[in-house]
DNA sequence: TGACCTGCTGAAAAGCTTTTCAAGGAAAGG
DNA sequence: CCTTTCCTTGAAAAGCTTTTCAGCAGGTCA
């Protein structure tokens, strides 16, 4: 019963001209005598005609789409990224076509084929786990690619990504600021890039201030509240510090449960500084002072860059991305009562 | 400079074959002479061949996507859903191509202008704007379309949503469970069926008990944290009760910030139920007891019978989900101290 | 040895739209 | 009134892959 769906030729058929008619007065390329074209758009109704993308793409007119491929949408980081990137798209006349990748291999490696026999204008790559061999083989068959949060040193100048380094030191250097000195770290796994950067400024800012590196403030998590949690109650039990660095904001709120569950205040006793700006920062109490992740305008900027690459312009290096700090009430001067 | 890329005849010409053996080679479809394989596989990996989608797609293959529409992502709300349908999808083969509608009816309409054109093989409609009249036609169009968090009376068996009544009534009753009597309600935009719904099952609740409306109980807010905020503070100025049903946790959040800036503790005071169970109920202080969403595994539903409609199946009703309650520290007995 | 089957291969058609080319008619100008 | 030009239109080709059909070679069976 599945009734075919109607073509550019049924419709010229039904409204009594030839098909390069109806693909006139679908495009509007040339003028068409008035009468003929408004008997095309009453076929065009009647029959619900959609004219088929493959066929008018099979002709080499670029498509308009960009693959994006993300780790995960689960929680609200990616969800920003994606949300940047479709809105800088969208405003050079692209669509977005989304696909996860689960931080595997495989699941990318397919999410791009797809894009590429798609024939995308360009792809976005978040952050993802596809061999640095591959992608740059893609870029190598001319495809643009821009980079959010990777680094490959050939496509350096395609790949946005905030500095780590100088964010860990932004986040200990208010700590120091307020007079704190002995300032733990509850680092993210240190089998990531971004967490062993963020560490390094965190030694970064010590060093500036004459304090000697203590490994033993250091506790590894995993990025998760859980995690948080239990780092913090591990530093609880093993050393003594008055402010804390967590290397994001859900370690940030398992470790402020940790420090409660403990007896301890926050900030009266311990201070801590969260890292990405998460709504988490805004719900914990006490509210979290942390480092803004700006991470929809980095979407939106690696959408501008790829929409240059795609029309053939060369621009401008992407930058490395300093982030500020958005104070709010989990950090005071060691010993001030608030 | 731009070369163009290599189409199935190059490859056939280098390796000495006729465009038909590629094909075949290719696809597997029947058996082809080992040398001449080979000889195929050389020539493609040599080119860099990629098989064009839209030809291939032009013969009426059923395109292997599926065309997803949410209203945003930038919480973690529809994050969740995209996550439980692409996961759905992927299991049957499927890929999700994602677009963002941002609550503006051009824009949903574009975006599913462009699903149409690309011959998706369905569609899942997240709480979209589109005016009921442009869904019929597409389902009458004998797309495959599965709604989430929309009432279409026509389209009721493929639409999945949560029993709102039945949920305002669940928290409600939890807390006249624990001996409450003085309960108030932080609405949604009442402009919002979900939040009508809500409060009516929040009404439901307390007539069983036999406890009278009084709608000076209800304040209505806006489903943002600062409206939850606003609405809870204008409640202690105004009303006297025991606790809150908030219609989703931004709300309850702000309102937990009222409550503590009004001098009170939560729950000792004032309990109170969220609704949604996202990360923020997780990271309140007290962790909040809410109604758990279950959205995830409603999008991994709503695939699930759109595979079962794309394959021509005639699935069973999608069901009204009936959620379960998630407790944690924001709820005790009146009067209780804990 | 001849008829028949099997296995592999190439030619050609189908699928749908856009665009180029050529032609027809009408209008304008001499 | 004739020629030139412009406007509109239809025919046909291009774009790329898959699949059907027919053919060919080699082997099998009687």
């Amino acid at each position: 019963m599945e009734r075919t769906k109607p073509t550019i030729i049924d419709v010229a058929r039904a409204a009594g001209v030839s098909p390069s008619t109806v693909s006139r007065v679908l495009n509007g390329t040339t003028a068409v005598d008035a009468a003929k074209a408004e008997r095309v758009h009453v076929a065009v109704a009647r029959l619900g005609y959609v004219p088929n993308a493959f066929a008018r793409s099979l002709l080499g007119h670029a498509g308009r789409w960009v693959g994006v491929l993300v780790p995960q949408l689960a929680d609200e980081f990616y969800g920003r990224v994606v949300t940047g990137i479709e809105d800088g798209l969208k405003q050079g006349g692209f669509q977005m076509v989304c696909s996860l990748g689960h931080g595997e291999r495989s699941t990318e490696a397919e999410a791009i084929a797809m894009f590429v026999e798609a024939r995308v204008a360009g792809l976005v790559l978040v952050s993802d786990h596809v061999p640095d061999r591959d992608v740059l083989a893609l870029a190598r068959a001319r495809h643009p690619i821009v980079l959010v949060n990777r680094v490959i040193p050939e496509l350096a100048a395609h790949a946005i990504r905030i500095d780590n380094v100088y964010s860990g030191a932004l986040a200990t250097r208010h700590l120091l600021g307020l007079g704190h000195t002995r300032i733990a770290h509850v680092a993210g796994s240190l089998n990531r890039t971004g967490a062993r950067e963020r560490l390094e400024g965190y030694h970064l800012a010590l060093r500036e201030h004459g304090i000697a590196r203590d490994d033993r403030l250091v506790f590894e998590g995993d990025f998760s509240e859980e995690g948080g949690r239990e780092a913090m109650t591990r530093a609880l039990d093993s050393a003594d510090f008055t402010a804390v660095f967590a290397a994001n904001d859900r370690m940030a709120a398992g470790a402020i449960a940790a420090i409660r569950e403990a007896g301890l205040r926050t900030p009266d006793d311990i201070s801590i500084v969260g890292f990405d700006n998460t709504a988490i920062s805004r719900f914990t109490y006490p509210a979290l002072t942390t480092v803004d992740y700006p991470v929809t305008s980095m979407g939106r900027r690696a959408a501008d860059h790829l929409l240059q690459l795609i029309a053939g312009a060369d621009p401008p290096p992407l930058p490395l991305i300093q982030p500020r700090l958005v104070e709010r009430d989990s950090t005071c001067a060691p010993g001030e009562m608030r």
